[in-house]
DNA sequence: CATTACCTGCAA
DNA sequence: TTGCAGGTAATG
């Protein structure tokens, strides 16, 4: 479920409440959400380690502890990070529970089990992150730089915009919105893109990642903020979700040229556009 | 690239 | 009961 800017909503608000705190426990309910040790030697040691602050690599939240050490968190498809009070009963979905020195709890909830954490110094951390691509909302990312990346791909735009290891943090849900707002089809030749093509790839990525960071992330069924609450980026989207299920649901309207929002299977992933704005390339047709 | 695996819940 | 769900690693 979580991409990038939810992600960073995640990161944000622990920042908030994080840094200063303790934690004085830990509890592992699924051993393989801890990816890089056993849940006795993680529980070993992360219990007395002091939290500097929180910080987000790709759809990684990472957590700065003392002495160099990082609790790095990938929600995968259905985790969730929360600080509620440690007297509440635990979510039957808790994988682990960290209790903080304040009386709070920083737990992780992950119905589906994908997520996972580690526990790292900086150079596992490096290590860990060392095949990701560029963050796409850094200064440093131009679009000179996304039109070299770009510059002979063989394969379609979808597939390539999921692959981390070319471009961080964008996930099913934002691909879409940005190949709608860049009105390119899903299935354009990656390496067949003008130059103004590109600058509105470019611009689209970005801008549909920082409207989902202001919206405060996507809430479908499952994402959360650490407080409990959804995200409200759900209202802005303009492909995603809106093709219509079977004979009850009606595909929604484009809001560019009132087409009918189509859905197709691209990389295996639900594949939401406006057949319209976004024609079919005659490669592929 | 595609396919499968990892998991559970929910809607059709 | 089947298929689908916002992710990614491993395998062909």
């Amino acid at each position: 479920m979580p991409e990038l800017p939810e992600v960073e909503t995640v990161v944000r608000e622990l920042q908030r409440r994080l840094p200063g705190r303790r934690f004085t426990r830990a509890q592992v309910f699924w051993e393989r959400t801890i990816a890089n040790m056993s849940p006795a030697a993680f529980v070993e040691r992360i219990v007395g380690r002091s939290i500097e602050g929180s910080d987000r690599r790709a759809k990684y939240v990472v957590v700065r502890l003392g002495e160099g050490l990082r609790l790095v968190v990938h929600l995968r498809m259905s985790g969730r990070l929360l600080v509620e009070p440690a007297g509440e009963p635990l979510n039957p979905y808790t994988r682990v529970a960290l209790d903080l020195d304040d009386g709070m709890r920083l737990v992780f909830n992950d119905t589906r089990k994908f997520g996972r954490i580690w526990l790292v110094d900086q150079a596992e951390l490096d290590h860990l992150f060392v095949r990701l691509g560029p963050e796409p909302l850094v200064e440093e990312f131009t679009p000179q730089q996304f039109g070299s990346m770009l510059r002979g791909k063989k394969g379609a735009l979808k597939p390539l915009l999921l692959d981390q290891s070319f471009l961080a943090g964008l996930g099913n849900i934002y691909v879409d919105e940005a190949l709608w707002l860049a009105q390119l089809h899903p299935l354009r030749l990656a390496g067949s893109l003008d130059e103004a093509e590109t600058a509105r790839l470019y611009s689209a990525i970005r801008d549909v990642l920082n409207l989902g960071i202001e919206n405060r992330g996507t809430t479908f069924a499952m994402f959360l903020t650490p407080a409990g609450e959804p995200g409200q980026n759900q209202e802005t989207l303009k492909v995603y979700g809106r093709a219509g299920k079977g004979r009850t649901q009606p595909a929604q309207l484009c809001e560019r040229c009132g087409t009918p929002i189509a859905k197709i299977f691209v990389a295996q992933r639900g594949t939401h556009y406006c057949p319209v704005c976004q024609p079919t390339p005659a490669e592929e047709a």
